[in-house]
DNA sequence: AACTATTCCAACCGCAACAAA
DNA sequence: ATTTGTTGCGGTTGGAATAGT
């Protein structure tokens, strides 16, 4: 038998992982740090590639992992990121604590996906299907909510850190990312313009009620975050009126775990003014030339690291909370600024 | 009980970005 | 400026588990 030339690589295993290979690097690991992947395995005695132990911690093997299923808040925040950053796995998961990308996105394909297809919804553009069917037919009634949420934080972010983001509307940054016209309003302050709001965002326990000041002639509607499976939610999304829609949606998909992490929801709504529908969001009333902001903002922010500046706060307050559904059946409205963000996080 | 279809998740692959040489 | 190595990311696949017939 000829004699296995020097330097040949040796094979690497390949394929699930056994407890005792979990073992040497979860060892090798909390002696001496991952360091350098590359050299890794051959340090912790593993026949692996680096890449591959370095997926196996990160993804299985760190400490700090939640595992478990998803609960109602962590899907609803999920789709929610989604419908800003796309497929941008780290990122969202990163705003996740104890979840993996990997996780994520294992769980958007397997379950989420699914659930909007379901209630009608478009998983890659977060519209109707109908109407991401019929593109270039979009109608002002039809705009697009499902950015909203989004934008509603950008434009908090405006507000909050102006030396960051001078002037950046949401929807200037919708505008970047996509060609389609934004469902929201931003106004010369950064704040945004809401023709309409149904859902009921209630969030008294985080937000300090005096910090939720804004002018009540102005329509600046909080970052909410959708209780996407609620059937409300979902069929706001869809184009449905919530108020006329009250099946549910729960038996979609094998309800995950609703126990860990997630909002505390009790009621301290101001005014019950709006019958505000997710699709019937007015048109600009102070924007200017929002494509040339677009063009300005969106590589501003492509830089931007969300997890830094947008949630961190959030990240916290998420991490330590019981688990509600945002909204309730109340039609009451909540109003704030930045401050209310702001708040909401340092609570 | 046996077989097939479906679901779910861990792991792999290829690529891009970045840093160091 | 270029090459090389490493890391991180997103898409995809393989296979175990489960459900259905």
């Amino acid at each position: 038998m000829a004699k296995r030339p020097s330097g040949t690589k040796k094979k690497l295993r390949r394929g699930l992982w056994s407890p005792e290979e979990d073992e040497k690097l979860m060892n090798h690991i909390a002696k001496y740090g991952h360091g350098s992947w590359s050299s890794m395995p051959k340090l912790a005695g593993l026949e692996r590639c680096g890449k591959s132990c370095r997926l196996r911690w990160i993804n299985y093997l760190r400490p700090d992992l939640k595992r478990g299923a998803f609960s109602q808040e962590e899907e609803d925040f999920i789709i929610h990121l989604h419908s800003m950053l796309g497929n941008k796995w780290s990122q969202i998961a990163a705003q996740l604590p104890g979840r993996t990308d990997n996780e994520v996105k294992n769980f958007w394909n397997s379950c989420i996906k699914k659930k909007l297809r379901q209630s009608g919804i478009d998983p890659a553009t977060h519209k109707p299907l109908a109407e991401a069917s019929n593109r270039g037919a979009a109608t002002a009634a039809s705009r697009t909510a499902v950015f909203s949420d989004a934008e509603l934080i950008l434009s908090s972010v405006a507000q909050q850190m102006p030396h960051m983001l001078p002037v950046v509307t949401a929807e200037s940054y919708m505008y970047s990312r996509s060609s389609t016209d934004g469902g929201a309003s931003a106004c010369s302050d950064g704040s945004l313009s809401l023709s309409g709001y149904n859902q009921t965002a209630d969030f008294t326990g985080y937000l300090d009620a005096d910090a939720l000041h804004c002018d009540p002639s102005s329509t600046v509607y909080p970052a909410v975050i959708p209780s996407v499976s609620s059937s409300s939610t979902l069929n706001s999304m869809a184009g449905l009126s919530p108020a006329a829609t009250t099946t549910t949606t729960n038996e979609q998909c094998s309800n995950r775990n609703n126990s860990s992490g997630g909002f505390k929801s009790t009621h301290s709504s101001t005014t019950a003014t709006n019958h505000l529908s997710w699709l019937e969001l007015g048109p600009s009333s102070a924007c200017t030339d929002a494509a040339a902001a677009a063009a300005h903002y969106g590589a501003v922010l492509d830089e931007l690291k969300w997890s830094d500046y947008v949630f961190d706060g959030y990240q916290l307050q998420y991490q330590g909370i019981q688990g509600q559904c945002i909204y309730g059946d109340s039609k009451d409205t909540v109003q704030f600024d930045a401050h209310g963000i702001s708040n909401w996080c340092l609570n």
